[in-house]
DNA sequence: CACTAAGTGTTTTTT
DNA sequence: ACACTTAGTG
């Protein structure tokens, strides 16, 4: 039967995992073998008779999501694991929803809205909705209409400013083009079964068992859907829900994009008379580091009380350098690495560089080129933000359905075919006006009668163009790759594409990415064959709930040394650790202290500091370039409040007159020989 | 309608 | 510094 032990896990993991019935907060440190309970605890379930589908386990990305479910299929017989949801929010609400969905007034086959699409369409209805004087940037219309879904408020009626009028509408709009946003996955599903007991009930009884990771990231939708799943509707007072969740209150970091530490600080509150159990010895760090992490929290309010330890005593000192600049600080930490790998046997990827901004990147990528050090960064731009791979899923949208404005709009003039801006405008205010897709309004006699005989034959080439292979799509034999195919080569695009780049190498990028997608829609094709899932809508839809495929090529990715920001490197973790730009102004970030989140910024750097194993290092900038110029910096506050004894200042000179150790010197110079000697005739 | 020049605003990121 | 948007010209 089940091969996992529970003798590998101490006391307080134990009684985690045996903590079976009723609520249940595991408080886990950083480090502190959180995901090993969570995985433990499910096996210790289905060991004790729970079924494997009586089990949910929500988590927020893809990532932790598949990193679990691998871990549970190898401590248990595969074909159970394999019958345990684990999914994120937004999976888990897509399911909800595309089982009842038809009682909110949607159809089944509903789209989700990314990003883009979102922002592409509160363009639309902006300038459809202000007056000429009035002026609303569609970022701030979005993130105030993302607030408002996550606090669970649904569009105002009547409403007279125009941020609430364009919210009202841009909702009526997704409804009529049977599509939801990400933030709707949620408050739609949390809605759903608030207001339909039976699917409620369905949902309940179907999840016996709970559990929810980082629930410290959770916001007031996730809570409420949580509480919604956890009990049957008509529940008896007193009746206690299986639901354990996992976080640390000091690793809550995502507060500004609506995450309510409140959620795990007042746990009680929500689900009354839990168990509650700290993990708080910690596997993964020195005690330097460990004491160093535990000075910095402890001058956070509002906490629930934690003190990591180890049970590997001491470690190297923490390293605190002052830098003349940033251009020096990378260089320095840039020959360092260097020194080590050839030094003490460390490989590349045993290093990261821990950053407040993306910006901050730049100069150490440049150092570390120079060097010749292998280097990858994680974040920034996305696969999936590139012009080149959105336009490509905009065509593909838009073969699988004209009526879909958003995609149709992104490609409607891409390339350049004649239908410029004015003419999209006047056909997008008709199809508003007329209730109809702007596909639709493309079509219309009145609406082309009124056009110049250029711009007319213009969209009749264009709508007898994607017509032409929709109707090809659509035949039940088609080789819906070939059409697709054949689509894109007949618009031009990728001619377009390549007479856009200033150099041929970025084009040969940028179409490589066009080719990608093609490839990963033929196997997609392949893989579903039989399935009910059609081939076109599976494929859009599996890119939307994408972050799988972004993560598995991001692993593969070449490996080398670490560059990554604090708030991406959670969840990670590091043998030596560089965190740089400990200045006031940068980290606590100025506009943390406007908005009066410095306690956030403190456990930013928290995090940073929990992710080394070996050695940490922390740096600070005397001068850095910010926003062009130079600006003069002072060491951040943060740096004050760590516990002297386990750590070291140094500042340049003092690191440049250091005697190099003869030892050191000698591993250099063999591997100067080795080289040498490697070097072909 | 397409292209170029001046102007703007600069955290963090997942689904 | 720089990427991205907006205004103005051919």
């Amino acid at each position: 039967m089940a091969s996992f032990r529970l003798f590998d896990l101490n006391p307080e993991q134990e009684q985690a995992v045996r903590t079976t019935e009723g609520p249940l907060l595991i408080l886990a440190g950083a480090g502190t073998g959180k995901t090993r309970v969570i995985t433990a605890r499910v096996a210790y379930l289905i060991a004790q008779g729970v079924g494997p589908d009586e089990i949910l386990a929500v988590t927020f990305t893809n990532k932790a999501a598949n990193e679990m479910r691998e871990r549970l299929a190898s401590m248990i017989d595969p074909d159970q694991a394999r019958r345990v949801t684990m999914s994120t929010f937004h999976a888990l609400c897509m399911r909800i929803l595309r089982q009842d969905i038809e009682r909110l007034g949607y159809k089944k086959n509903f789209a989700i809205y990314d990003e883009g699409d979102t922002t592409g369409l509160l363009k639309k209805i902006i300038t459809r909705t202000a007056a000429k004087d009035e002026k609303l940037d569609p970022g701030v219309a979005k993130a105030f209409i993302s607030k408002a879904k996550n606090n669970g408020w649904s569009a105002p009626e009547g409403e007279e400013s125009l941020v609430g009028a364009v919210f009202a509408r841009y909702q009526a709009e997704l409804k009529t083009l049977n599509a939801v946003d990400f933030d709707d996955l949620l408050l739609l599903a949390v809605k759903l079964l608030n207001e339909h007991p039976d699917v409620r009930t369905r949902w309940t009884r179907r999840y016996r068992y709970l559990m929810v990771d980082e629930f410290q990231d959770t916001n007031r939708l996730q809570l409420e859907l949580v509480s919604l799943l956890a009990r049957e509707p008509d529940a008896p007072a007193g009746t206690k829900p299986n639901v354990a969740v996992v976080g640390d209150d000091d690793q809550s970091i995502y507060g500004w994009r609506g995450a309510e530490v409140s959620n795990i600080l007042e746990f009680e509150a929500h689900f009354p008379d839990p168990a509650v159990i700290k993990l708080e010895q910690n596997y993964r760090s020195t005690t330097a580091i460990l004491s160093t992490a535990n000075s910095l929290i402890r001058n956070n309010p509002r906490r629930r009380p934690k003190k990591l330890w180890s049970a590997t005593e001491g470690g190297n000192k923490v390293r605190i350098l002052q830098m003349p600049d940033d251009r020096q600080e990378a260089e320095f930490i840039a020959q360092e690495i260097d020194q080590r790998v050839a030094n003490e046997g460390a490989k590349h990827e045993d290093f990261a560089i821990l950053y407040r901004m993306n910006a901050q990147s730049r100069s150490i990528e440049q150092q570390l080129r120079e060097l010749r050090i292998p280097y990858r960064v994680v974040g920034g731009k996305s696969f999936f933000d590139a012009r080149e791979v959105k336009d490509f899923l905009a065509y593909a949208s838009c073969l699988l359905d004209p009526g879909d404005d958003v995609s149709l709009l992104r490609i409607i003039n891409t390339p350049a075919r004649g239908i410029g801006a004015t003419l999209v405008e006047r056909a997008t205010e008709a199809s508003i006006r007329k209730g109809c897709s702007v596909h639709a309004m493309l079509q219309d006699p009145e609406f082309l009668e009124e056009l110049g005989p250029r711009a007319r034959q213009s969209v009749d080439a264009f709508v007898g163009l994607l017509d032409r292979h929709e109707t090809r799509m659509c035949e039940p034999l088609a080789d819906q790759a070939a059409v697709l195919r054949e689509f894109i080569e007949e618009t031009g695009y990728l001619a377009d594409l390549a007479r856009t780049c200033k150099t041929p190498e970025e084009a040969v990028k940028r179409e490589g990415k066009v080719r990608e997608m093609m490839r990963w829609f033929e196997e997609n094709l392949a893989r579903e064959k039989g399935g009910e899932k059609g081939g076109l809508r599976g494929f859009l839809d599996d890119m939307l709930l994408r972050q799988e495929k972004e993560a598995e090529e991001g692993e593969e990715q070449q490996r080398g040394v670490t560059l990554i920001t604090l708030h991406a490197a959670k969840g990670l973790e590091y043998p030596h650790v560089y965190l740089v730009g400990l200045e006031e102004g940068l980290l606590p970030h100025d506009r943390s202290k406007l908005e009066g989140t410095v306690d956030e910024e403190r456990r930013l750097l928290y995090v940073g500091i929990t992710r080394a194993r070996k050695t940490l290092c922390l740096s600070w900038c005397r001068n850095r370039v910010k926003y062009g110029g130079a600006s003069p910096s002072m060491m951040s506050s943060f740096v004050k409040e760590l516990d002297p004894a386990w750590i070291e200042h140094r500042n340049v000179d003092e690191i440049l007159n250091a005697p190099v150790a003869q030892e050191a010197a000698k591993a250099r110079f063999d591997r100067l020989l080795a080289f040498l000697d490697n070097i072909p005739e």
